[in-house]
DNA sequence: CTGTTAGCGCATTCAG
DNA sequence: CTGAATGCGCTAACAG
C-alpha cells in the first residue's frame, strides 16, 4: 500500500502538491493535477484516514451513548442524529452501554481519546458530576435538561407535559390517575413525580406510590403491567405511560383480558411512535427524531465554531388525541 | 494537552518508557513506572489514539452498514453486533444509508481509508460486484447468503425456511397463499419468490404474481396491505409475513375491520420480534441477534488471524406456532 | 503555482 | 531493564 510520498514520486511533483490535489486546494496547474490522478489510479493509492486525524487534531466523528440501540425510544433519536451527521459527512460512533457505568466511562473515554470530536449522551447511568469533568476535552451534548454546568443539551418539558396529560384526563372526570416510569431513580424520573404529585394537588387530588410503576421500558412490560393492574384491590382508572411501546403492551393486553380502553383503563402514551396511531393511543409527540438532529447539530456548532459556551434547547411537545383516553 | 514526550520529561524517563507502561508491558523497574504514573496525574496527559491507529495500521473499530437504525429488524441484528464488540473491547461505526448507494459508497471508503479495521453490511442496495472491490482493504462480512467471491457471509436458509412455512399453511388447509417481502429485487426476494413458486408446486398448488406484496417493511405497511386485501376480488386466505412488524400491523388493522385471524386470513411472521409473542402471531424465529453476534465473531477472527479466507455460516431457523394460522 | 521541511503523537526496533 | 532513533502517513507553513 503506496503512501503519500511514493505517489509523489510516482506522479513527478512533491506531496505538497498531491496533498494540495487531495484535499482540493486550488492553485495547483492542471497538468500536475492530472498526473497525480493518473497516478493514484496506477498505483491504487489510498489515503491513511488516521495520518490525517492526527495532523488534523479531529476525527469527524461523534459518539453516541445510549443503553441499548433495539428499542423504539433510543432508535428514534439516534435516527435523527444520523440524518444530520449524514448532511456534513460526519461519522457516528454508537456505544452499547445497557447503563453499566464502566461502559459509559469507556465511551466518555473516546473524546478524551480523540477518538470522537463530540458527544451525544442519550440516557445515562453516571452522574453528572461524573460526566461533567469530560467537557474539558471536548462539546457534550444531553437529552435531558441539565444547568450550570459545562455540558450542553435538548430536552423537552417533562413537568409540563405531565401537568398538560393529567390536566387533561382529570377533565375527562379520571380522579385516580397513575404513571410509570422506566427506571426510578433516573432525572426525568424525579421531574415527573414532582408533576406529578403537585398537579394532582393542584387540582384538588391525590397521587399515590401505588399507582406508580417503574421498570416500564419495553412492549413486554406493559402486558406484565395490565395483569397487575387488574389485580390490585384499588387500581388506577387512568396511567399516564411514559412511553408507547409500554403503552402498546398495556392496550393489547387489555384486549386479551376484556379490559375495555378508555373505559375500564385510560391511557396516555408518549413518543408518538408509529404503533400508538394503530392502536389509537392518545399519546405526546417529544419529537424525538428532532431531539436527536439538535443534539447533532448542537455538538456539530460548538466543534465547527471552536466555542466553549454551552447551549440549552428546549422542544415543544403536543397532546395527539385519539381515543385511549 | 501534554504529549509523550513531554510526559516522559515530567517522569524523568524516556519515551519508550512511558510507552512501555501506558501500553502495560513488562520488563521496567516499579519506581519508574510510579514516577510515570504519577507524571500522568500531574500533567493530566491522555493518549491521543488517532497516533495509536496510525503506528498500529488499525484502529480496533468495525463499520456497519444498514439502511436505517430504526427498525426493529435491524435493530436487533445490531445489537448482537454490539454486544459481541464489547466483550472485545471494538468500537463500532454506524452507516445508516437508507439504500442510497452513494452512502453505501461513502461507508466502504472507510474501509480503504483505514477507518475501520473490518466492515458488517446488513443489508444493501450496491452489487456484489461493486462490494467485492473492497475486500482486498479488509474483511467484510454480510448478513446474506454470498458464494464465490471474497466475502464472508452469515445467514439463514430463507428458502427452507419459506418451504417450511408453505408446508404448514397448506398442511392447516390453505391453498391461497401469499407473500410479502420488503424490496422485490433483494437476493433474498429473488430466493423466496423460487422458493414460494416451487414449494407450492410441489404441493400441487400454484402462486400467484397478485398474492405477492412489496414495500413492506414498517407497522403501518401491515395497515395499509390489510386494506389492499380486503378490497380483492380473489384474495389469499393466508400470507406469509416477512416481518413481525408487519405480521402486527395486519394483525392489528384486522381487529379494526374485524377480519378474523386466522379464519379470514392466516399469518405466519419472521423474526420473532416481541410483539408477535404478545399478538399470538406464528412466526419463524430466524436469530437476529445472533446473526449479528456470528456476523462480528467473523470479522473478529479475520482480524486477529490475519487470514485471507472466507467464512460461510448457516444457522438454523424455528417455526413457532401460536395462533395467527 | 510548487517543493522543502517540520511537525502531529506514539510504538518499537536496536543497542546498550 | 532503559534510551536514542526511526518511522507510521499526512498537512501546512514557509520560502521560493
Amino acid at each position: 500500500m503506496p503512501n503519500i510520498k511514493q505517489l509523489a514520486e510516482a506522479a513527478g511533483v512533491s506531496v505538497s502538491t498531491v496533498s494540495r490535489v487531495l484535499n482540493g486546494h486550488p492553485y495547483v496547474r492542471e497538468d500536475k493535477r492530472q498526473a497525480v490522478y493518473k497516478a493514484i489510479e496506477r498505483l491504487q493509492y489510498t489515503r491513511n484516514m488516521n495520518a490525517v486525524h492526527l495532523v488534523k487534531g479531529a476525527t469527524q466523528t461523534i459518539g453516541v451513548i445510549l443503553p441499548q440501540i433495539n428499542n423504539a425510544y433510543f432508535g428514534k433519536v439516534v435516527e435523527g442524529i444520523g440524518q444530520q451527521a449524514l448532511q456534513v459527512n460526519y461519522q457516528l460512533m454508537l456505544c452499547q452501554t445497557g447503563y453499566r457505568t464502566h461502559e459509559e466511562r469507556k465511551a466518555l473515554h473516546m473524546l478524551r481519546d480523540k477518538i470522537v470530536d463530540g458527544l451525544i449522551i442519550i440516557s445515562r447511568s453516571l452522574s453528572l458530576n461524573q460526566i461533567e469533568k469530560y467537557a474539558a476535552y471536548g462539546p457534550i451534548t444531553l437529552c435531558e435538561e441539565v444547568r450550570g454546568r459545562p455540558l450542553s443539551c435538548v430536552y423537552f418539558d417533562h413537568y409540563a407535559s405531565f401537568q398538560k396529560a393529567l390536566i387533561y384526563l382529570w377533565s375527562k372526570g379520571h380522579r385516580r390517575i397513575g404513571y410509570t416510569v422506566n427506571r426510578r431513580n433516573s432525572a426525568s424520573s424525579a421531574t415527573r413525580h414532582k408533576a406529578y404529585l403537585e398537579t394532582l394537588a393542584s387540582l384538588g387530588g391525590e397521587g399515590r406510590e401505588a399507582w406508580i410503576f417503574d421498570n416500564c421500558l419495553h412492549l413486554e412490560d406493559g402486558a406484565v403491567l395490565l395483569n397487575k393492574i387488574i389485580s390490585m384491590d384499588d387500581p388506577p382508572t387512568a396511567l399516564l405511560v411514559t412511553g408507547d411501546q409500554v403503552a402498546a403492551g398495556l392496550t393489547i393486553a387489555a384486549q386479551k383480558q376484556g379490559v375495555q380502553i378508555p373505559d375500564d383503563l385510560a391511557l396516555i402514551g408518549l413518543d408518538n411512535q408509529p404503533i400508538s396511531k394503530l392502536l389509537g393511543i392518545t399519546t405526546i409527540d417529544n419529537r424525538l427524531n428532532e431531539i436527536g438532529a439538535e443534539a447533532f447539530r448542537i455538538i456539530y456548532r460548538h466543534i465547527s465554531e471552536q466555542t466553549d459556551s454551552t447551549t440549552i434547547q428546549e422542544l415543544g411537545f403536543k397532546l395527539i388525541e385519539r381515543s385511549s383516553v
